[in-house]
DNA sequence: AAAGCGGGGCT
DNA sequence: AGCCCAGCTTT
C-alpha cells in the first residue's frame, strides 16, 4: 500500500503500517477486552467501558497480572454506571494488590465524570478523553483508537522499544518522544485500533524487553537496530538511581475472639487510603519500636518490601489483646479478602501468623 | 523537567 | 538482584 508521508520526515525511517497490520491478522493475541481483527473487520466494535478499564489496569502492569482483576471488575459492574455507583471503598477493596493505587481513585472519579458529564457515554475523540481523571496521553490515544479507529499514534512501553530498536535510537527513550512520536504518528494507517494493538503486539511478544525474535519481525526488513547486529543493545537505558532503604514496625493486634486491628491509611502519600495494620513512621534509620500500649509484644519477623523508589524493611511485631486503637476496626480474620489491604500488609499479616 | 507512586514475573 | 511492564499526576 502506498505510503505517502515520506516526503516531509525523509529524516524519520517509515514503518510499514500494512507489513504489521498483516502480520496482526496472523499473530493478534486474544484477550478479553479485545475484539478479533477478523471481528473488527466485520464491524463488532470493542466495549469501550472494557476497552477504557483495561488500559487504565495495564498502565504500567502486566497483563498476567490484571486478567483476574479485570474480570472480578466487569463482573461486578458490568457497566460504567454500575462502577460510579458503587462506594470508592469498594473499588479499593477490589483494586488491592493491584498497585499504584491513584489509578484506582482516578478509575472511579473517571467513571462518575462520564456518568455525570458525559450521559454514561465515553467520550469518542482522544482529545476529550484525555480531559477525564487517570486518562493521558497514552491512555486517550488508545481508547480512541481500539474504540473509533481515531487516525492517533498510540505509544507505550512496547512502542517506545520498538521503535527505539527499528532506528537504532542513540538516546534513552524519555529524551526523544516526540521523535517516537512522530515516527510512529506518520503510520498510522485507517485501521488505526488494529494498527495500535499491533505494535504493542509486536513489543510483547516478538521485539521484547530482553529477546528479539527478529527472524518473525514485520519490521525487520527496514530495521536499524537489527542492522548493528545487537538489536538488545535499543533502547538505551537512563541512568539508575540507588533505592534508599527505609525501616519501620508493624504491630499487629489480635484479639481473643479471632479478629485482628485494622485502620485507614491517610487521603495522601504513599498507599493512600488503603488498609493497614497499624505501625511506626517509616524512617531513614532503624529505630526502637515504640509499641502503642504496654503489652506482651513478640516479635514475629520481618517484612522486606521494594517500592518504586525504595526498599523497606518493617519489624512485625503481634500481641494478643483486646485494646483498640483511637481510629480503626476489628476485623474477622477470615474476612481479610474484604478488605483494601495491599500487599505490603498482607505480608505482615503472613508473617504474624495470619492469611 | 523531575519526582512520586506498587507489585510481580522474568532473566 | 535487577529490569520492566498498555503511565498519570503533582510539584
Amino acid at each position: 500500500m502506498a505510503q505517502t508521508a515520506s516526503t516531509q520526515h525523509s529524516e524519520i525511517a517509515a514503518i510499514d503500517a500494512g507489513a504489521v497490520l498483516d502480520w496482526y491478522d496472523r499473530h493478534a493475541r486474544d484477550l478479553p477486552w479485545r475484539v478479533s481483527p477478523a471481528d473488527r473487520a466485520r464491524g463488532i466494535r470493542p466495549n469501550p467501558y472494557f476497552v477504557w478499564l483495561s488500559e487504565i489496569m495495564l498502565q504500567q502492569t502486566t497483563i498476567a497480572a490484571v486478567r483476574k482483576y479485570f474480570a472480578a471488575f466487569t463482573s461486578l459492574w458490568p457497566t460504567v454506571e454500575n462502577l460510579a455507583a458503587a462506594p470508592l471503598d469498594d473499588v479499593l477493596v477490589q483494586w488491592a494488590g493491584l498497585g499504584y493505587y491513584a489509578r484506582a481513585r482516578n478509575l472511579h472519579a473517571c467513571a462518575v465524570a462520564v456518568v455525570d458529564q458525559h450521559g454514561g457515554v465515553f467520550p469518542s475523540t482522544a482529545a476529550a478523553l484525555r480531559d477525564l481523571p487517570g486518562i493521558g496521553d497514552y491512555t486517550s490515544a488508545a481508547i480512541a483508537a481500539i474504540c473509533h479507529d481515531e487516525v492517533v499514534a498510540v505509544v507505550d512501553g512496547n512502542v517506545d522499544r520498538v521503535v527505539a530498536r527499528y532506528v537504532a535510537l542513540p538516546s534513552p527513550v524519555r529524551e526523544e518522544k516526540p521523535l517516537v512520536r512522530a515516527t510512529v504518528q506518520q503510520a498510522v494507517p485507517k485501521r488505526a485500533g488494529d494498527f495500535a494493538q499491533a505494535m504493542m503486539d509486536l513489543g510483547a511478544t516478538i521485539c521484547a524487553p530482553r529477546r528479539a525474535n527478529c527472524l518473525l519481525c514485520p519490521l525487520e526488513p527496514a530495521c536499524l537496530g537489527t542492522k548493528t547486529g545487537d538489536p538488545l543493545a535499543f533502547p538505551v537505558p537512563p541512568a539508575k538511581v540507588e533505592k534508599p532503604h527505609r525501616h519501620g514496625h508493624a504491630f499487629v493486634i489480635r484479639h481473643p475472639e479471632g479478629k485482628v486491628f485494622l485502620r485507614q491509611r491517610g487521603p495522601k502519600g504513599m498507599l493512600a487510603k488503603m488498609t493497614e495494620t497499624p505501625g511506626s513512621p517509616w524512617s531513614d534509620t532503624e529505630t526502637a519500636a515504640t509499641f502503642p500500649f504496654a503489652g506482651d509484644w513478640r516479635a514475629a519477623g520481618e517484612v522486606n518490601h521494594t517500592f518504586t523508589h525504595f526498599h523497606l524493611t518493617l519489624t512485625v511485631w503481634s500481641v494478643t489483646a483486646d485494646t483498640p486503637l483511637d481510629e480503626g476496626w476489628w476485623a474477622e480474620e477470615t474476612m481479610l479478602d474484604r478488605e483494601a489491604l495491599p500487599s505490603l500488609f498482607r505480608k505482615v499479616l503472613k508473617t504474624s501468623g495470619l492469611e
